[in-house]
DNA sequence: TGGCTTATGTGACAATTGTTCCAAACCAAC
DNA sequence: GTTGGTTTGGAACAATTGTCACATAAGCCA
């Protein structure tokens, strides 16, 4: 499995060694915000959602992890030995391989763990841009869509099985604002509504 | 100079052989958007604005770098091997020492480099998450008082040599807006007016 | 001084989003 | 079927920001 993301026999029996794989359902929360990072997320399969929670609860969505990547903000918390300042939630049901927090500074001795850190953080820093631009050149119904698109692609499916007021949650606004827009946007025949469901066409 | 920042004698006699420092003036431009990424630049004096621009011209504050860092966005060029995703600007009168994109994987062999790339990853991951509090939850009046403070504590005065226009244009809203809310912080002695100037109270 | 450019003030109105409240529809358990 | 909880629809209004048009003021320079 790690073998599809590392080449280094030395570096992949230190991961294989050190770290535990373990499966997450749909919907469970891989890492909650504010909690102690004593391990670094490196998806397997499947996808993870994960969205920006300040301290009141106000949550932001950023971005997904896919299979071979990991989580720049666990990076990040392992070296600042923070707290998460994100919450992970699986998207599908996913396979994880969770890597002890204190081996990600010693593996930097193999060049191929090295190079696959930077590119975390170049990738993640990119995605980060985006949703900066996202949230500050647009407005709701552009980010909703894009919200949209971004979950079924994830899912690979273009029905997704989610609330008004969940989606509000995560895009930081209220439920009422994206009711409006979804009828909209079901006018212009851009998705199909029911309960609990939510089509992309 | 460098040796205040790092303490390996070789990898500063590295980074002194091959790196040139340069002065740039108070407002002068030192890395445009979408340029070509051909050297890292680390500040040793001074300090640099950084502002995000797409490719339609509109902007977003980010943060500033300040004397000892470096940009997280000019590294993560070098990998992706991309052109320049900000506009960086000498807030004050600033020394840039100007390190060549090509060795900045090479120095990885030195611990003290790595550890310095991984700390700065690490902080401006943090400061752009800061960034979409802000912008995300936050309404214009306390974008802006958030951006003066920034820059007066960048300048270190509290006085603001610059027009509404120009605090509209990186803050991606209208002059109009801006005077709106300038007035009333006015009013509120938060802040002094005048022509070209602004004093935080 | 007078004329020019730039910066700011002001009002009116539109568009978007936030907020409140209640009705209607749907679903599940009894 | 009835009850009760959840989800969605819809109206009305407030607050914030965007947009336009033009007035006023301040500084520069011939």
């Amino acid at each position: 499995m790690t073998n599809s993301i590392f080449h280094d026999p030395k570096l992949i029996e230190e991961i294989n060694k050190n770290s535990r794989k373990k499966t997450f359902l749909k919907d469970e929360i891989v890492v909650s915000s504010g909690s102690e990072i004593i391990f670094v997320p490196l998806v397997i399969s499947g996808s993870i959602r994960i969205v920006r929670q300040d301290l009141d609860g106000r949550e932001v969505f950023l971005y997904h992890l896919n299979s071979g990547q990991t989580c720049a903000m666990s990076l990040n918390c392992c070296s600042v030995k923070g707290n998460s300042m994100i919450k992970a939630i699986s998207e599908t049901e996913s396979e994880i391989l969770q890597l002890p927090a204190n081996l990600i500074e010693e593996w930097f001795k193999y060049p191929e763990w090295r190079a696959f850190i930077n590119n975390t953080y170049a990738t993640r820093f990119t995605e980060l841009l985006q949703v900066i631009d996202m949230i500050a050149f647009n407005n709701m119904d552009k980010q909703l869509l894009n919200y949209l698109s971004k979950r079924a692609e994830a899912l690979n499916s273009k029905a997704l099985l989610i609330t008004h007021q969940q989606i509000a949650d995560e895009l930081h606004t209220q439920r009422e604002v994206i009711s409006r827009l979804l009828r909209t946007m079901e006018q212009k025949e851009l998705v199909k509504l029911g309960r609990n469901i939510i089509e992309l066409i």
